[in-house]
DNA sequence: CTCGTCCTCAACCAAAGGGTTGACAATGCG
DNA sequence: CGCATTGTCAACCCTTTGGTTGAGGACGAG
């Protein structure tokens, strides 16, 4: 499985099962059983899904009876939105340099993390 | 291969060596031998793995000679970036929610999910 | 205690993914 | 032209993954 915690993230993102039940958690917890509902696969395998959200943190599961609810987690979603924030505006930047220069200067011209940066590559 | 692009991208992403790629290509833009260079993986390899974030519309490439400069697109990770961030905020939405449950009750007594499956619109 | 409900574990299978090697197309240069 | 450089295509190998079925654990209700 993948090591890294963003691996695991996008991978688990990478489902549209998966990004639908996300959709669904967004509203309210669900058990097993709610979240298995609309789809024509065995609750086996939606509970392997649900695995692998959890695994990626973007879901927890308590125990309530039999019953296992599982709830959305934010933070995840936070560390995503800082990637994806930091190469959305890099892409962007360089989309608009390079349009400037058009190819006449090489990379010496590169600036240190622009506004707000902060990351190492 | 997965038909719809937001899984396309996801999973293109879930892959750290082509995240490392996509994070080079912030700085300028590269031929496949250039982005070959830093890993221990064959030129074949590298090449599918920019074949993939091709499909998934993070890179484009061009000719220039025999060359194939690889160019990251900014306009996916616009598309992330709505994505994400409205679940984002959605996730916590209800995290406020129910911690604010949560602070007025003690937690063997959190009036879970709706009873009788409120499943989705 | 027994039963039904809810869910997970285990074994298995087909397909996809990331890697390899080998052949070869495309282009510029001597 | 012949050849080196750059990159892709193709076939193959494992491993992972999403799905299946079957067995069974945990718990509440009777």
């Amino acid at each position: 499985m993948a090591a890294d915690p963003l691996s695991r993230v996008f991978a688990a993102l990478a489902d549209p099962t998966r990004r639908d039940m996300v959709a669904r958690l967004t509203l309210a917890d669900a058990t097993v059983n709610e979240l298995a509902a609309p789809y024509d696969i065995s609750l086996q395998a939606v509970s392997k899904h649900v695995r692998v959200l959890e695994d990626a943190g973007l879901v927890t599961r308590s125990r309530e009876a039999q019953r296992r609810p599982v709830h959305l987690e934010a933070e995840v979603f936070d560390l995503m939105t800082k990637w994806l924030e930091r190469y959305r505006r890099a892409a962007e930047e360089r989309y608009r340099r390079l349009d400037d220069v058009l190819g006449s200067m090489p990379e010496d011209d590169v600036p240190p993390t622009p506004p707000a940066g902060g990351a190492r590559p």
